[in-house]
DNA sequence: TAAAAATACTCCATAGGTATTTTAT
DNA sequence: ATAAAATACCTATGGAGTATTTTTA
């Protein structure tokens, strides 16, 4: 059995006014619309709620009762629309970020402290993970949105490109570097699979190019650090040595073939509404002129 | 703003189902009806609740958040539901009773007793004073039916005889008594304004009766300390001495012009509907042979 | 007699039904 | 191809209105 919430509320705001003419002015309806409201939901309870005479309205120990319940359900409607009301206008919410590790680390800081900043009372995650990783949470609906480096390719996922970013080429200082003969050179490269590792593969498959010697990393930092102790060249997200760089404890190195670029990537599950957080969180993004190195 | 609590039922049942057409069966409804609940609540609060695809119905965050508001609402309902039900199989509920002091004393404790324990979940409360006071807290709905010693004569309450008490004139047995000449000697007698100094006010009168010597007391339990002490005779309700009579520490005059009685009256307000614990209470009160002294 | 609630009736908005289409697996 | 949700359309209930009567202070 139910009850009808909207006699009820009839019936609450004749207890709290202890008139069916005042309800029906607090209500907006008419005083016999409060009246048919009270009776049948004393019919349909089968008890009764009120002590009515025409000069005063009392409530019955079961009206007092219903009465008290029933005025937290309304509160607690209120709370509810409270509630609905803050996430419409971002101050409440959610968003779980996934991106690849480098992306995470160097990339998206200043647009989460902007974003944060902008919506504080937005809870924000940032999960980071290799891209398949972040493309499988995103296919989970673990995270609202994903950017990953490589190619998007499941069918049921929707890449899109969010901005480029700028490889470049680094030495040491200390080590001689003939540009017409890179390939003499010792070149420190990411383990294939990595995202770095597919793009440099490329680049060299591209350009016929044959370095001498090849020494694998497993990491990004591994192989600046090698860079810095002069083990040889190494293109990196330029992101990553932009400061290093500026301070003149690495060395670029132009290429001869031009700048070399690679798509960064929102993932996003195809046919899933957008969430308010989500909508301003890539606006922010896209927007944005926080940072333009890379 | 309100939100329509039909329609927020349906998409309770949607989440808990995970699915439109369990939601549909669990309440009776059909499929389309749901759809159509679940969207009307959609556009009436602006904000997306449900993910769905043919295949599955997942929350948002929004929805989630309601989810688990309304759940607590529709506990609340429920709650609300079992009170009134409980109120409708009296296990739930309150009884105030107003009685003057004698009928609260000597003649209510049985009946109250077989109510607790016939209805051991309603709350009762015995309040006792003198015949008028129990009168205006009828009238100002402090209890919900008194019981009185005097006649009623307010028009806006209802008086109706419960019972008659019978008066027995007591003696100490070491008091020697002339029956027939019982004006001379000393009579106990209430202060005239109580219940009993009236009634006996009334038959010194009827029978032109003059006591040689008359000695007024607050109480009856005074008047029957008196009498006690063998300081004279009085009339007092039998239930007050009926044990002590049996126990021969008093004795008991016949009465020349017969037994002497008086009415108990319930004393209601006109027109206040009769509550079920009063209901039940008034039905034990009529029918039960508790107890048959007096 | 005056103020408030109840009643009688009327109407229309909408909740819910049936039939069908769309969508995604 | 199938199962589920969405859509279109229709019907009927019941919520709310107006007019009036009843009640009691």
């Amino acid at each position: 059995m139910n009850i009808n919430f909207q006699y009820l509320r009839a019936f609450v705001e004749v207890a709290r006014c202890q008139s069916f003419t005042q309800a029906a002015v607090a209500l907006h309806l008419t005083q016999p619309a409060i009246s048919k409201a009270v009776r049948e939901l004393e019919l349909d309870l089968e008890i009764r709620l009120l002590e009515r005479t025409s000069r005063q309205v009392r409530l019955t120990e079961a009206g007092l009762a219903l009465y008290d319940q029933a005025r937290s359900i309304f509160a607690l409607e209120q709370v509810m629309l409270e509630d609905i009301k803050a996430r419409r206008g971002l101050r409440r919410g959610r968003l779980v970020v996934g991106a690849s590790t480098t992306i995470a680390a160097y990339w998206l800081p200043a647009y989460l402290a902007q974003f944060t900043q902008r919506l504080p009372d937005i809870e924000v995650s940032l999960v980071s993970g290799n891209s398949l990783t972040i493309q499988h949470q995103v296919l989970d609906y673990q995270v609202d949105i994903g950017l990953v480096e490589g190619p998007v390719t499941d069918a049921r996922l929707q890449g899109q490109m969010w901005r480029k970013e700028r490889l470049t080429l680094i030495a040491s200082p200390t080590l001689e570097v003939d540009p017409t003969a890179l390939e003499n050179h010792c070149w420190i490269v990411r383990e294939s699979g990595s995202g770095t590792g597919e793009v440099v593969n490329q680049f060299f498959s591209e350009h016929r190019f044959q370095p001498k010697r090849r020494i694998e990393v497993g990491s990004n930092m591994a192989a600046i650090q090698m860079v810095l102790a002069g083990g040889g060249l190494c293109l990196i997200p330029r992101i990553m040595v932009h400061s290093t760089i500026d301070q003149g404890q690495l060395r670029e190195i132009p290429l001869a073939s031009g700048a070399l670029e690679r798509p960064l990537n929102w993932v996003s599950l195809k046919g899933r509404p957008v969430s308010l957080p989500r909508q301003a969180f890539e606006q922010l993004c896209r927007s944005s002129s926080t940072i333009s190195s890379g």
